[in-house]
DNA sequence: GCTCCGATTGAACACGTGTATAGCCTGGTG
DNA sequence: CACCAGGCTATACACGTGTTCAATCGGAGC
């Protein structure tokens, strides 16, 4: 019984850190090559290619969720640097990685939960006061995930070429850094030197205003 | 031989269609489909499917450095927009935004031709004062590109669902209207509320600074 | 020692892919 | 009318894919 619950756990593995390398569309038979087993027996275990795809989203969501809650940081991106920093959870920000990078409905509920994530952090920066407040807190969170997330996504090698997961570390540490200034100068010096423009939209489409 | 032409451009344009459509992965057959020919000819004429994808590359390049001269504004994601507006267009948006989310050589050219156009436009907004200056140009055009893009990128949907294309032009300007007003607050307003923590940085890395 | 059961394998199947090739049809020309 | 050049099609081939299945292996229980 536990042995059944350790290939499972050995395949997911391989199969988590395959997918991270070459796509989410490597094939079955080189997953089960990594393993150490053929592939049929993913198919025995895990019933269908897809599933194997699902079983390995729902690894990286428990422990993106679970990691997460160590490192307090508004910054998805810089979240997830830091813990593909630790070498164990490389093949899982690989993963995820690719997981953004293909689409589909896990991308928007990691999307999700990092948003979700930088709400708390820009509300808790709010109160403690080195946050402005925004109009729309929600909606700023959002975009300021997506925009760091997309970013990031969009460095990413092509689909065909391979994410060498040993360089992953220093490969989105040299990122951080370089985006560092320019990120901070952003967000501590307006880009636009006036408000006229910000005024002129608010003006124009006040549609929920005012008395609920 | 006006003929040959004519086909090889009938062709790309059904190309471009459908990648843009189903992804980059769209097989050769459908293609053709679309185009009314047989898949042979598009070997004929292409001589390989990777052929077909360059020379969709090419044109959605010359297409998009044709039409972005005419359209002045810092955000590549606005100026897609704006371009998916025009119907004719969408096609070639949509390719587009399929090869940034692939990745590969063209989709670093692509962004490297906006982050060009991004730079050129925030230098201008400087001159006549409504951009603020910045302690490295280049370094804040290429992380304002990528941003956008990536942004727009991560909206897509899957590798899998298809991209509707008829429904393109509303589809990106109710993101362009979603994202409007907390985007324009973030260009405002300062994020951060003092400047502490990029002087921290500077204080700590000034490799080419001449001030200790 | 024997039996039995589940994990595991290797071969096979069905299908979709890009590409090569032999032939067809059309339209212009003597 | 005969002919023929070439754009174009239909077929075929080789290959890689996910999945199935009968056979095999290994060990736990009597």
């Amino acid at each position: 019984m536990s042995d059944r619950g350790r290939t499972d756990e050995h395949i997911l593995r391989a199969a988590l850190a395959r997918f991270a390398v070459e796509g989410l569309r490597a094939p079955l038979r080189r997953v089960a090559e990594d393993a150490g087993v053929s592939a049929g027996l993913i198919i025995h275990h895990f019933g269908t290619r897809d599933a194997l795809l699902a079983a390995c989203d729902a690894h990286a969501l428990e422990i993106a969720r679970r990691e997460k809650t160590k490192v307090v940081t508004g910054d998805s991106a810089a979240l997830l640097t830091q813990l593909a920093q630790a070498e164990e959870y490389a093949p899982v920000v690989g993963y995820v990685l690719r997981r953004l990078q293909a689409g589909g409905p896990l991308a928007q509920q990691l999307v999700g939960d990092f948003v979700d994530d930088a709400a708390a952090y820009l509300a808790a920066g709010e109160e403690t006061g080195t946050i402005s407040p925004s109009r729309d807190p929600k909606a700023r969170a959002q975009v300021l995930t997506e925009m760091a997330l997309g970013a990031l996504v969009l460095q990413l090698p092509g689909d065909a070429d391979p994410l060498d997961l040993e360089d992953l570390p220093r490969w989105m540490r040299d990122y951080s850094t370089k985006i560092l200034l320019p990120v901070l100068e952003l967000y501590t010096q307006p880009l636009l030197t006036d408000a006229t423009l910000l005024e002129a939209v608010l003006a124009e489409q006040p549609p929920e205003g005012g008395t609920p």
